[in-house]
DNA sequence: CGGCAGTTTGACCAACATCAAGTTGGGTGG
DNA sequence: CCACCCAACTTGATGTTGGTCAAACTGCCG
């Protein structure tokens, strides 16, 4: 699943799995600008193209629909453009928290914010309120999050190496992770307030 | 004029001058993550509170309406809901292109960016086609050209000279600079597209 | 003539990238 | 079942970019 800067004409959202969305320079260095999970919308009401590359990152299931049709859907239904309006000023929310981590938060802080932000995500699917002893799969390649925070592979190796030999998480494998003190975890991330992306 | 988690009862739009959203972490650090200019609009039509600083960079002019009373109209008008929604689809495209450039870009290229996009921003408003030759004036300080960008403000300067000692620009005194190839310009922006923050 | 905010420049340093081997684990074919 | 393979990951040695600390310069305002 791939598209580019091509014309799009269908729209829709995802129903289940994980679809990233990213951009890239010239030369090949690329920075993910969004992730896209069950419930997001996928595409933009009102215009032809994409900027961004929309990427599956596993297998993805979409609810599609011809994109005539949906913008016909919106003018006749003012409750679903209010909910569109509202969905997309939470995703500039969620842009801008992203654009703080990106700019001024070190490589520790990153992945402690990310692994934050999944474990939060997880948790309030489980409808578990506790947090701490939380124990969830990574949905990213070690690439995937390097593209996600803005930095090499080799840094997001080291810096989850670390993060396990400072007791802040334990990695049974690179992928299953507990979280003994999500507070601790918090800590980390560097932001008092934990950043609301991703809900 | 400064806003932070306070409740906000009015909302408006920027008339002259220029603001800007940003965002710090505990100990200082900080990222603006939005420049609002003339016609932008500032506030969240159904949310009570904003997560981000506005903060006026110059005099500012502001047409405000009471929350209450914008929220009526949009409800009353599907066609305002539309603009906006159109408006903040635009805004979340340029927070994405801002994104790439804080998590992947140079900090040359990061300036040659900037400079790029106020270059041609002036150059709009000019109605001007060649822009070869372009003279403005940066509307920012180097802190604040530091806290867009992401670096500190000896980089930005240290670049700044780097970008004039290489002809890219033509630097008057800090502020008034020349641009006597535009293409060069954006070649050091390191993006074929030229980014497209701030229209 | 200070004084001060904004800026520039230099010397040094730390964080992260790059380059280069290894390691792990799941999947495939013999 | 084992041998091999390959992608994903980890770890180490070294290099570069941009940050930090410190000092000086500029232009403006009182």
């Amino acid at each position: 699943m791939y598209w580019a800067g091509e014309e799009m004409t269908s729209i829709g959202s995802v129903v289940t799995g994980v679809a990233t969305l990213s951009r890239s320079l010239s030369d090949g260095r690329r920075q993910m600008v969004g992730l896209m999970l069950p419930s997001d919308f996928i595409g933009r009401p009102g215009r032809k193209i994409s900027p961004f590359d929309v990427v599956a990152a596993s297998d993805v299931l979409l609810c599609t629909f011809q994109k005539r049709a949906f913008d016909t859907m919106i003018a006749q239904s003012p409750s679903l453009e209010t909910r569109l309006l509202e969905m997309t000023l939470d995703e500039l929310d969620s842009a801008r928290e992203w654009m703080l981590l990106l700019g001024r938060k070190t490589a520790r802080e990153k992945i402690a914010s990310l692994l934050a932000i999944i474990a939060r995500r997880d948790a309030a699917l489980l409808k578990s309120k506790p947090l701490d002893g939380l124990r969830f799969t990574l949905p990213l390649t070690r690439e995937a999050m390097a593209d996600y925070l803005g930095l090499t592979i080799e840094t997001v190796s080291r810096q989850m190496s670390a993060l396990k030999r400072d007791r802040i998480i334990e990695m049974e494998d690179a992928r299953r992770i507990t979280v003994p003190d999500y507070g601790a975890l918090l800590d980390e991330a560097g932001d008092d307030a934990d950043g609301g992306l991703l809900e």
